[in-house]
Parts: C-alpha cells; sequence; structure tokens
DNA sequence: TTGACTTCATTGCAAATGCAATGAATATTT
DNA sequence: AAATATTCATTGCATTTGCAATGAAGTCAA
C-alpha cells in the first residue's frame, strides 16, 4: 500500500489545532456568557464597526451568512444586539451592539486578548512566522 | 471600548485556514469518492495499521468516539471496511479495510500526498517551522 | 414604466455533530 | 463467586451546519 503519513498531513494538523484551539477558548470564556464560536465572531465584528449587514459581517468574519443571520438572532434574543431593517436599502438588516452588548462585550474582550496573548507565548518567538504562514495559506 | 482586532486573533485565523484547507481537499478529491472528511480520516488511519478498534482510531485519529462510530458504519455501508467483534475481547470492534477499501485507497493517497505537497510548496521553507509550531499548539 | 436581473436575509430540510445514556463485556474488589 | 466498577461501541436527542429555495427590495435596460 502506498505510504500515508495522517500525522503529517497538513489538512490534518490543522484541523486538530484549530478545534482544540478554539474549543478551548470556547470552553474557558464564551460558554459561561452563554456564547457561542458563531456569535462572538458576529459580536467581535460589531464591536470594531457599528451598524453592519448580515452580508457584510458575512464577509469580513468569514461564515456563511445563514449562519451569521442565525447568530444574529440568537444575540438579539439574548439582547446584546438590535437588528434593524436598514432605512436606505431595505434588503439590509443593521446589527449593532445593545447597551448590555457593550457591556458584555467589555468584559470579553479582555479575556480574549490574554487568551491570544498566551498562544504567542506557547508560540515563543516562531509566532510573527506563524502568522505569516497563515497568511500564505489563507491568500494562496 | 477596548480594543479588539480579530483579524489578529489566532483561535480566528487558525479556524478559518483549517476549514478553507479541509473543505478544498474535502471537495478536490473526497467528494468525488463519495467520502466526507471524517470517513477519510478513519481510512487513512487504517491505512497504516490493520484490525484497529474504534476507541483506538479515537484517540490517534482525533475524533469523538460517537463521530468514529458513525463514520465507520457509512464506510460498511459503502463496503470500504469491515467490522468484526474482537474475539478475545468482545466488547471491541475491530476495523479493517476491505479489498475494495484498499483500491480506493490506493488511489486516493497519491492525491493526498499530492495535496499535501502542494500546501508545503506555499508555505515554501517556512514549512519545517509552521509545522513545529503547529506541534507545540498541540502539545500544549 | 415595465420587465428581467441581481442582491439580501431568512427559512426548510437533510445531514452531521456533541454529549449523555444505554447495554454489553471485561476487570476488580470483597 | 458475587457484587461492583470500568471499558467499549452504539444510539437518542437536541443543536448546528451547509446548501438550495424563497420572497422581498433594489438595479438596470429597453
Amino acid at each position: 500500500m502506498t505510504p500515508f503519513a495522517l500525522n503529517d498531513f497538513l489538512p490534518y494538523r490543522l484541523a486538530v489545532a484549530a478545534s482544540r484551539v478554539s474549543r478551548a477558548f470556547e470552553r474557558r470564556y464564551m460558554a459561561e456568557a452563554g456564547l457561542s464560536v458563531s456569535e462572538w465572531r458576529v459580536l467581535a465584528h460589531l464591536s470594531q464597526e457599528s451598524e453592519v449587514s448580515v452580508r457584510e459581517i458575512q464577509a469580513r468574519v468569514d461564515m456563511e451568512k445563514s449562519k451569521v443571520s442565525r447568530a444574529a438572532t440568537r444575540l438579539e434574543e439574548q439582547g446584546l444586539i438590535t437588528k434593524v431593517v436598514n432605512q436606505t436599502d431595505r434588503r439590509l438588516v443593521s446589527l449593532s451592539l445593545t447597551q448590555k452588548g457593550h457591556e458584555v462585550m467589555e468584559k470579553l474582550i479582555p479575556l480574549a486578548n490574554r487568551f491570544n496573548a498566551d498562544l504567542q507565548r506557547i508560540l515563543g518567538p516562531e509566532s510573527k512566522a506563524f502568522h505569516a504562514s497563515l497568511d500564505r495559506l489563507l491568500n494562496e
């Protein structure tokens, strides 16, 4: 049989690393806030730009539009964001953080930044090169 | 609002890279073989060691046991593997490739190796360092 | 302006997932 | 040996997902 080493197979290693890291983040910080990673992504984007449409988030946050839409619905149910039909183009739905949403993010962002810093520390001096490699994979 | 840059957040970047790479692999090669990534993982492990239990695969291939179990069921339905109760320990189920399973892998493995080589090429000389960083993330 | 296209967001549906619970088989303890 | 605990694979259930289909709103061209 032609040899094959799953352990050197990049798609596999990448998938395992990604899911472990995401899961750790989710369990450590998101779970107690009652948030999933999908919801976190939407919130994260909204904390940078306010009044964003589903479509825009879909592109910037790299999620299927239906995934964004449903995450937004759940976030609205939790009172963290608001969905309003855009009045200049009524196809669009403007999402924005509520007061409560801001408060939640005010707590979560420092945790996320710390979590990220921990990862950078684990990577050590290679951290920068690692990011550069991710860039190459993402832009190919 | 405390600043947060999703684009520098490693869990996010890793997740995006992993899902794009896996998806590309799945669509380019697995789809036409009628296989999902989960099923591929199981097959990949079976091509290295024959007669392996679900539990063993679960550990080596980093998948939930129910996921392994269901992937195995689907593979059996496709005639690619065999499930037999282990006679020395009847709790275990021994999975192994059928003749057809071997044939399929004989075709897929070269494709997978090529796909992997392409990725290494994209990464260029940093490729080795990238793998080393993945190791660090996985062993922390 | 009317009609054909395109762009948005949501939803229906089938499939996949994670987790807990089940039940069967083996190990361990008393 | 009997009772208890552990290990293993599967399954039930609720949830999430991806994709296609829908319908509403806007754009463009004749």
